[in-house]
DNA sequence: TAGAAGGTTGGAGTGCACTCCAGGCAAGCC
DNA sequence: GGCTTGCCTGGAGTGCACTCCAACCTTCTA
């Protein structure tokens, strides 16, 4: 797998000289407003998710800026996805730090995101029946134009 | 359709002696308390919800107590289901309004639910994405007594 | 008649997830 | 040298969706 924030284990596998306009390539050493734009997260959030623990160790070039890697973006796609699950960005916190622990802790990462796997499964099945009855008042609305006055008694979807 | 709130159009159809131990019937004149238990909802979020206009208007027993009919608990479980789509309570009051000014809003009430379908159906496409990442995942953290070192690397879901 | 239970109100408070601000620093350009 | 751009920091502020509070009222039970 890709999305896992690496701790303070090891440095950066590439460290391109880190002048002002930042190295854009496969590598990557994207700055905050860079990885901004990428991800959709703002840069205050991004600096946010590090200062709460919810980033790994983030690389800084020689002025003391963040330099994102590739890795990082993993990471943040990751907990993208989380977030969307309606994951808090505690819980969130505490997977980062399980990752961060190392491998002893693959059984409690695992119970963790099973749990989340399961929310997963709720939701995708609530938001289906959303859809059925979405669907059936948008029915009901287009065909407005032949029904009677009292309209929406009965047959609840 | 059945989850909708008529305004102040027409007053309960029944009216069921208002007295202390309150009617529990199939025509419906529950109390706050009782709407609670059954949405899950607190009985601040309702008395909230009527303030801001999410509710229709809600019968008085004589002494001032909201009794609440079938009709408002079929409006709670529209509500309910909005809300888990990501439909912020603003939109969910605009759309409340539409529906109690009259039928003439069909076409803007259809417009609303079907932008709200369109971003269900991308919620769940997103849910089923981040199902499989979170499959992948699990499936390595269960079989990581095999796993080498330095093991999330590469093949993302 | 007292007290408990369950309701009423307006308004203040809470927690989450950002979001912004002020003041400052380094680099690049005219 | 002065200006702009882009980033840094700690801490304060914001918006949403509740959630709680204090003071009060009715009704029922002991």
């Amino acid at each position: 797998m890709s999305q896992t924030p690496q701790g303070s284990c090891c440095p950066a596998p590439e460290s391109v000289p880190a002048g002002r306009p930042p190295a854009v390539g496969t590598g990557g050493r994207y700055t905050i407003s860079e990885v901004a734009e990428r991800t959709g997260l703002s840069a205050h959030t991004l600096r946010w998710y590090e200062r709460i623990g919810l980033m790994p160790h983030i690389d800084r070039s020689h002025t003391g800026q963040r330099r994102f890697t590739d890795r990082d973006l993993t990471w943040l796609d990751l907990v993208g996805k989380l977030r969307m699950t309606g994951m808090s960005v505690a819980d969130m916190v505490r997977y980062a730090e399980l990752v961060r622990a190392g491998e002893h802790t693959y059984p409690e990462r695992r119970r963790l995101l099973a749990a989340t796997r399961e929310d997963v499964l709720r939701r995708i099945d609530e938001l289906r029946d959303t859809l059925a009855v979405l669907d059936f008042k948008i029915a009901h609305y287009t065909g407005y134009e032949d029904t009677p006055a009292v309209s929406e008694e009965a047959a609840t979807p």
